[in-house]
DNA sequence: TTGTCAATTGTCAGTCGCTGACATTACTCT
DNA sequence: AGAGTAATGTCAGCGACTGACAATTGACAA
């Protein structure tokens, strides 16, 4: 089945997203040049260029795998659940799955460490935003589907899913900069945020909603 | 006051966006070089990076200066308003005093034009998302300050702005690319969306709620 | 095993976005 | 009118990225 030449080839792309990234954390990704990657894996330039279409990508691969286990993970959940609920529990199943999901490409404390050279790279703050817009859309489409509803004529589950994605992303930026790397903070953070959605939204603001100290 | 060294540095800057918008619309933005954009005022090209950082900055500039406005509009909100309900008025106000706004730097139809080649873009796509970020952490500083809580430890403010902004991204994109340009549209779609945030999070997601055709 | 085919890679040249350095031009103010 | 400063042009160069073509290397049949 799987010949050398498949192997061969996963291999080098596994090296270059490895280098790639203990090059980022030690170096920044700005201050890193992909001939700099490229060397470290001894392939030439143009081979990197062949795996992934610009320096970005390898920088979020990792992220992009997460991403697109959750959407397969919310596929899963009960079609009578409420959407927002499903959300939620595919948030968990990402969470508790996560190691084991990206592992054999990276180290888990290397991926949490790359979290926060993303969180401090505009660049790659950006760039994870538009990972985040193809699985909205992907999303938005599976609630409508589930839900029955036409997704050209009722804007819920995009609403929806911009809202979840919105929050999601202010919640990856504070744990990113929050200096503390650690998963249990990054799961502990992100849920916060999304169980506050109702409330911000609520009429009432008045007293203390806090316990989200990073 | 204003000497002739002012005038004569605004008037070029403005030669520059007006240069940069329509050759982006009628040519797109990846085919357009800054050399171009450069030669269509007479500048040459260093000039051209000492006005704008880069090339999507001049391609970003009117939105810029759109949400510069929502921002201030944000504040001037009475104090005691629900932040949901101050942010929604803010972008009423913002609709309404759109194209005084913005008139002197391009005219409105060149402008919504511009929207559909942003939203055509992948890479303008992420840089506007940029912009929105330092908008939320603001109107977040905001909020905070407005409503007394701590935003270290209440998350409230920045899931509120979250949810608010990538609601609003996600109706500016279905703007973007239904097609119609119109200002009428825009504004239709785009309140439509944040109406539904509402409802969306709601228990009930029975029946429709559609009326939102683009 | 060997030879052919196709996939992978390296090399090279070139474009484009962007920057630093320095000389040149153009306004301002006395 | 002339000194001083801000704006601009020119040039050289880096890094990301691409197309074209040649060289290498697995795959697979004879």
């Amino acid at each position: 089945m799987t010949g050398l030449r498949e192997r061969k080839k996963q291999r080098t792309r596994d090296a270059l997203i490895r280098a790639a990234h203990e090059l980022f954390i030690t170096q920044g990704y700005e201050a890193t040049t992909v001939d700099q990657i490229a060397e470290a894996v001894e392939v030439s330039q143009r081979t990197f260029f062949r795996y992934f279409t610009n320096k970005e990508e390898v920088a979020l691969f990792v992220q992009g795998m997460v991403t697109g286990r959750f959407q397969e993970a919310f596929r899963t959940r009960p079609i009578d659940e409420h959407p927002m609920e499903s959300l939620r529990h595919t948030l968990d199943a990402t969470w508790d799955g996560l190691s084991l999901a990206i592992g054999e490409i990276v180290p888990l404390e290397l991926h949490m460490k790359m979290w926060q050279v993303i969180e401090m790279t505009p660049a790659l703050v950006t760039a994870n935003l538009r990972l985040s817009l193809v699985m909205e859309e992907k999303l938005a489409m599976e609630i409508a589907r589930r839900t029955g509803v036409d997704i050209d004529r009722d804007p819920r589950p995009r609403v929806l899913v911009a809202a979840f994605a919105g929050v999601m992303s202010a919640a990856g930026r504070q744990v990113g900069l929050c200096g503390d790397a650690s998963l249990e903070t990054a799961r502990r953070v992100t849920n916060a945020y999304v169980d506050h959605l109702g409330p911000a939204l609520s009429a009432d603001w008045s007293r203390d909603h806090g316990s989200c100290t990073v």
